[in-house]
RNA sequence: GCGGGUGUAGCUCAGCUGGUUAGAGCGUCUGUUUGUGGCACAGAAGGCCGUGAGUUCAAACCUCAUCACUCGCCCCA
């Protein structure tokens, strides 16, 4: 039996091609979150698994979570998601760390699940966060750095919205609103989730069962689904619209789009998975028909840190993963062009590599990427494997050539060719990678 | 955990209701005389038809099993 060139089951190989993608896509990330003034941080892909039983707090560590045995007999997990270990972080340097932190990272991340469209075993995961400050600026900030990022890539505001929603709100609403127990609220939450996925009848049956009879009697069901209904904030009944928490999502809507973020509604099915959010969450979904998913998603998480044993700290952030954003920028046509990182692939003719060579090696010290054939095959042999890798540049270089400092720089692209020395031709080189 | 789909050349696939030596396009390699690619022409390599068993005179094709990949659902990024 012949060894599987496969790559493990829900992981991907990275041919340089596909690298090259992820790294215009984590260079954008970069980009825009170190624009905003957040840090990159890093941490060890392995964690004790108590880290995560401890706040993730759901059966998804069992069940979705790479863990083995060490050497040593401790339980370790392959992180499956970066909170928790930033969480770790900020609270064991609680005291000299100067706040606000502004800190991101780009970890790959591991679940162990069936691999369907958008979901993989392995992946990467932009993770931006604010830790220290308990407004509604974080929010706000927070959510204009996603922004920013899909706006990088060239999207634009008809392209996703952004859904925003409050753990508060919702358990008011749930717990003093519809007087509903730990249970009902539970099963509610859940059935909300899923309400788009199911036809409008069997999720008001279903919405029905869980209620009590004198609940019924008390017209619960009828006033959740009025909610449900209710499109805006402005909209809901007095005694919600004037809870703290839906003054928030208020306000947090509005001073969203005086930052000209008009792609923001209120959304009561924006629950979240993990329990550990306490105040607002927020998911932006693509609008593209054919992905009408959420691609991101975050909230605030005030408890987190305080679990470590010091001073809670408050925190706002989200998680953008790799496979959502590139499934966003396949469906609406925003995939770059991308240019391999060799400027110039060198062609040597005749008995010459030696002192091709040498002057290689100057080009390089003055900046170029220079690529030189060793196969001493043909030329028209050497300028397709040029062509094949992508590369937009070549250099013939060869005894007259050598003799006259004077080189010949074929623009593979437009099929333009130039005689130049080796000091232009760099600079011509450099000029077109800065350039378009 | 549940359900659907697909496994034929490196890739994308075709192979009608089972019938001789299994096909195409693309790609790869060689050449069209050695300092210039994309085009054209000529040629070549490359497949135990996912694996195992069964039915049959005969299986890529039918049956069963198994493995792999894939898309949904559950769950949730």
């Amino acid at each position: 039996m012949a060894l599987s060139t496969q790559p493990y089951k829900g992981a991907r190989d990275f041919y340089p091609e596909d690298k090259r993608l992820q790294k215009y896509m984590f260079s954008v990330m970069r980009r825009i979150a170190e624009q905003y003034g957040y840090e990159e941080y890093d941490a060890p892909i392995l964690e004790p698994i108590e880290l995560y039983l401890a706040k993730t707090g759901e059966e998804i560590v069992n069940e979705q979570t790479y863990t083995f045995l060490d050497r040593g007999g401790r339980q370790v997990a392959i992180r499956p998601e970066m909170t928790p270990s930033v969480s770790r972080m900020v609270a064991g340097k609680r005291q000299e760390l100067s706040y606000p932190l502004r800190w991101y990272s780009i970890p790959n991340l591991w679940r162990y699940e069936r691999p369907q469209r958008g979901r993989l075993r392995e992946h990467w995961q932009l993770n931006v966060d604010m830790f220290g400050v308990d407004n509604l600026l974080a929010e706000a900030e927070i959510i204009q750095v996603a922004d920013g990022i899909l706006k990088a890539v060239g999207a634009t505001h008809d392209m996703y919205t952004i859904k925003i929603n409050s753990r508060k709100l919702m358990d008011y609403i749930f717990k003093e609103y519809l007087q509903l127990d730990g249970v009902q609220t539970h099963t509610i939450s859940k059935l909300i989730d899923r309400k788009e996925k199911m036809p409008h009848e069997a999720f008001v049956a279903e919405v029905d069962a869980v209620f009590t009879p004198m609940q019924r009697e008390a017209g619960a069901s009828n006033k959740l689904m009025g909610l449900l209904r209710t499109k805006t904030i402005e909209h809901m009944p007095e005694v919600i619209r004037e809870q703290t928490a839906a003054l928030e999502v208020y306000h947090l809507i509005h001073t969203l789009k005086q930052n000209h973020i008009t792609n923001v509604k209120f959304d009561m099915g924006i629950m979240r998975g993990f329990d550990y959010y306490t105040g607002i969450v927020f998911e932006i979904f693509d609008e593209d028909p054919e992905n009408n998913r959420s691609m991101l998603g975050g909230g605030r998480y005030d408890g987190l840190v305080g679990l470590f044993g010091v001073e809670p700290v408050p925190t706002v952030g989200f998680g953008f993963g790799d496979v959502t954003l590139e499934n966003f920028m396949r469906g609406h046509n925003l995939m770059p062009t991308l240019r391999p990182e060799t400027d110039v692939y060198v062609i040597v003719i005749g008995d010459v590599f030696n002192q091709a060579q040498k002057l290689v090696y100057e080009m390089r010290e003055m900046g170029a990427n220079v690529a030189i054939d060793l196969t001493g095959a043909k030329p028209d042999k050497q300028i397709k494997t040029a062509v094949k890798k992508g590369i937009h540049y070549v250099m013939f270089i060869g005894e007259r050539d050598l003799a006259e400092e004077q080189y010949e720089l074929k623009n593979l692209i437009t099929g333009r060719a130039e005689r130049h020395s080796a000091a232009r031709i760099v600079s011509i080189i450099k000029d077109y990678r800065e350039g378009d």
